[in-house]
DNA sequence: TCCGACCGATACCCGTGCGGTATCGGCCAG
DNA sequence: CTGGCCGATACCGCACGGGTATCGGTCGGA
């Protein structure tokens, strides 16, 4: 199976509309048409179930959707991790450690620290990205190792070690009668009047819908928050980083948030294995 | 990238010499050179050493390989689960569990057993492999799910649950003097007079070298032990396939083996998932 | 009921690029 | 110094991918 006719039909299966797909894939809908059915063909299984008014998964389509982007994600990150092999031949760059940006701030200060205390320690490139990034930027080879968090990042076919729980707080304006409160439930927060969820945006760009203000990152969010725009609810460490214009109660039933060090399971890096030591060690 | 590059970059890199990965192949020399140096040239890296007289990997084309041949094994097990898939909704074949050939078999009759009583159970297809081909089967996707044996076998990037861990014991021809032993070390067992041990073959059909028998499968190996040839470590499973004109001994000194089950870390078939949770009631 | 819009498939043409053969150039052995 | 080995280069023919034009089928609205 070759790469484009693959690439071709996870656009098809993603839109399920080949003129979209085509446009997307910046060719014209004929040749994409005819490479679809010529995938088909050499698999010998049927991928999608198309009228002229609507283009459907079947079961096998389904599987090759998964299993595809899981393949296509492989092959970017041999070209990706090659790449950069050859660059830190070259001398230039080191590992690149991929974290949520405002995420485990006081945690990575630490890890870095002591990494750069390290006798022979590789320089490490640090990568700030968006929620639940890290884990494709591993998996496609843009990162060698990335702190993620249970339960909000997807760790299936990652390697893992635990480095530490810990409970939720909410984060609100210090002016706001829920401020006072020792202790609050996710209950109390689901429908306060004036304090709408935040909106964040999707791996796409857009934004869901909802009554909440579109945020993009900690700052902005900060600053609606002290303004008694929205309210946030995040792990116990995000405390560390707060002014005195906003509050955090903790949130008794929220769920644990675990802080995970992860990297691929296959990796053979002498640097990534000496940082993710450095990091059990904290 | 593509797959075609890749693959013949792969063989490149193994053979370390054109001609004969062109052979391998199937194509011409000429080609072969003119595809890798184009993959070079569009990865912007150096991925081979040439000289007339020899071809080397640089560390990024080392990178390469390794990654690569993860890539091309993710590319294949798409197309087979695929196949697989299609094969599924119409109606015939069910999951596929792949086990090393002799090894296990009361649990996994007990296995198959407990599963096929499950209301709803999917017929299971076992696959018989060799050693340490369980792995390579279930990253190519000719397998769902296998049974396979720490530390032997290699599980990096695949999901496991443990099921039963066993000390060894060693099979000996009935009369030999050791027989008559208690228990007995690893130590006892490397140059026995007359009992070598026996020589299985690598994953491409050839033999290592040494005094040992070439044995193929259990069945040969059983009848040269009881024939004084060779002797054989084991987990202590396999006393329950021994006849009595073999004997085992423990061997205390020997690591523990651990049976798990795994399965591709991103697998979504409800299938699977009932076979792991069946097997970890056992 | 019929027309128009939408959407995927088909027909046909052109150019890129892959694979083949022939040959070159460098390097070690005898 | 020469023959043999090995990868690179030169050149050619054809298959295949991508483009435009058009068809066939289906739904919605007048």
């Amino acid at each position: 199976m070759d790469t484009r006719e693959l690439r071709y039909f996870v656009a098809v299966a993603d839109e399920l509309h080949f003129g979209r797909a085509a446009q997307r894939l910046g060719i014209a809908q004929p040749p994409l048409s005819r490479a679809v059915s010529q995938l088909e063909r050499r698999l010998g299984v049927v991928l999608l179930n198309r009228t002229s008014r609507a283009v459907t998964l079947t079961d096998a389509g389904a599987v090759l959707l998964h299993e595809g982007r899981m393949a296509l994600d492989a092959m970017e990150a041999a070209e990706q991790r090659t790449r950069r092999a050859a660059a830190a031949s070259a001398g230039d760059g080191g590992i690149v450690l991929a974290i949520k940006a405002g995420a485990s701030a006081e945690l990575l200060a630490k890890l870095l620290h002591a990494h750069a205390a390290e006798p022979g320690a590789v320089p490490v490139d640090v990568l700030l990205c968006g929620p639940a990034q890290q884990g494709p930027l591993l998996r496609t080879g843009s990162a060698d190792v990335a702190v993620l968090h249970l339960p909000f990042d997807d760790t299936t076919g990652l390697d893992t070690d635990e480095l530490v729980t810990e409970g939720q707080v909410v984060v609100l304006p210090s002016g706001h009668p829920l401020a006072a409160h020792r202790a609050l439930r996710l209950g109390d927060l689901a429908d306060v009047p004036g304090l709408p969820h935040p909106r964040w945006p999707r791996p796409d760009g857009s934004y869901p819908d909802g009554p909440g203000p579109e945020v993009r990152d900690h700052t902005q969010l900060l600053q609606l928050i002290s303004l008694g725009r929205t309210l946030f609810v995040a792990p116990d460490s995000v405390r560390a980083q707060l002014r005195d214009d906003v509050v955090a109660v903790p949130v008794v039933d929220a769920p644990l948030v675990t802080t995970v060090i992860a990297w691929p399971p296959h990796s053979r890096s002498l640097a990534v294995a000496a940082l993710v030591r450095t990091a059990l060690r904290l």
